[in-house]
DNA sequence: CTGTGTTCCTGTTCGC
DNA sequence: TGCGAACAGGAACACA
């Protein structure tokens, strides 16, 4: 499920395993995810040694000295594994992983084996030169990290100034803020009381000054993404003193994939809707998004 | 430039 | 129970 909540869980679980470790032995068992794989990527990163383990919006970034930094997306379906070196963990959130899937496996000299396992391959890894990273293609254009200081109401009223666009496809662009999906889409607009068809323009004033909705969408924006992120981490715990599967998936959200329950806003009596906004569900309460 | 639709791939769930 | 259809968290790309 990753979107930024979970690329961040991921990133946390991971960095254990990843930082200051040195690749002893690198497997990319395809040619190809969703791009290429890398040029000599294995042997490139062999005998590396990780020296920062950092997130921009759902990207993952793994800096290696003298190799670069491999930019990892985990698509839809990615998900990573951890054994050996002290602390195993299932950073995904299905329980069953399919050994035909494990497409790229890090061996570290710590003897942590860290496993990529990818069924639908949307995902990708790509390795650039790390002076290169900012300017790369995927990452030049983003927007703000929503839980940032640059990610406030007159950047996104400006933002928002003249687009027709409805609010749920305004928050999916990576450029307008970096890291929502279609699920905390839904479950901010659900917060902020904002209908998800209400257009983007919304958000502006005449003189393109934010108007209060916006300040509600950030506000609601952040606070989603910070539960959601501490969820993540307790489920990380759970799951290395369990047996069971990955607490996160056991997150519940509040509106998405409720269709036909109870809006959850205490004494809202709507009740949760489905509609399909440019091929994606969107889950909403009519009664009090607005 | 803006908005919309298609596409990549496999696994799971739903309705008959 | 079986089986085809619909659907799934992303985002690059083509096109009107």
């Amino acid at each position: 499920m990753p979107e930024l909540p979970e690329v961040e869980t991921v990133r946390i679980g991971l960095t254990p395993a990843f930082l200051g470790a040195r690749v002893v032995r690198l497997e990319a068992r395809r040619p190809n995810l969703r791009f290429p794989m890398p040029e000599g990527f294995a042997e490139r990163i062999e005998g590396r040694r990780c020296r920062v383990l950092a997130r921009r919006a759902k990207y993952l970034l793994a800096d290696f000295e003298d190799a670069g930094t491999l930019i990892m997306h985990l698509g839809m379906s990615g998900r990573f594994t951890v054994a050996g070196g002290g602390k195993p963990g299932v950073f995904a959130h299905e329980t069953s992983l399919a050994p035909v899937h494990d497409h790229v496996v890090f061996h570290f000299e710590s003897g942590a084996c860290v496993t990529y396992n990818d069924p639908r391959r949307f995902g990708f890894m790509l390795l650039v030169p790390t002076d290169d990273l900012d300017s790369h293609p995927l990452l030049r254009e983003l927007g703000p990290e929503p839980l940032g200081n640059a990610f406030h109401a007159s950047g996104l009223a400006a933002r928002a100034t003249g687009r027709t666009t409805d609010l749920k496809a305004f928050l999916m662009d990576q450029r307008v803020v970096a890291g929502l999906g279609n699920i905390y889409v839904c479950e901010a607009l659900h917060r902020a009381g904002l209908s998800p068809r209400r257009a983007a323009s919304s958000l502006a004033r005449a003189d393109g000054t934010p108007s209060p909705r916006a300040e509600r969408l950030v506000g609601a924006v952040r606070d989603t993404l910070r539960d959601a992120i501490a969820a993540g981490g307790s489920s990380l715990r759970d799951y290395r003193q369990a047996d069971g599967a990955m607490g996160y998936f056991q997150h519940t959200f509040t509106v998405y994939g409720r269709a036909g329950g109870p809006c959850a806003r205490p004494a809202c009596s709507g009740t949760v809707q489905r509609i399909v906004q440019a091929g994606r569900s969107t889950f909403f309460c009519g009664r009090c998004q607005r």
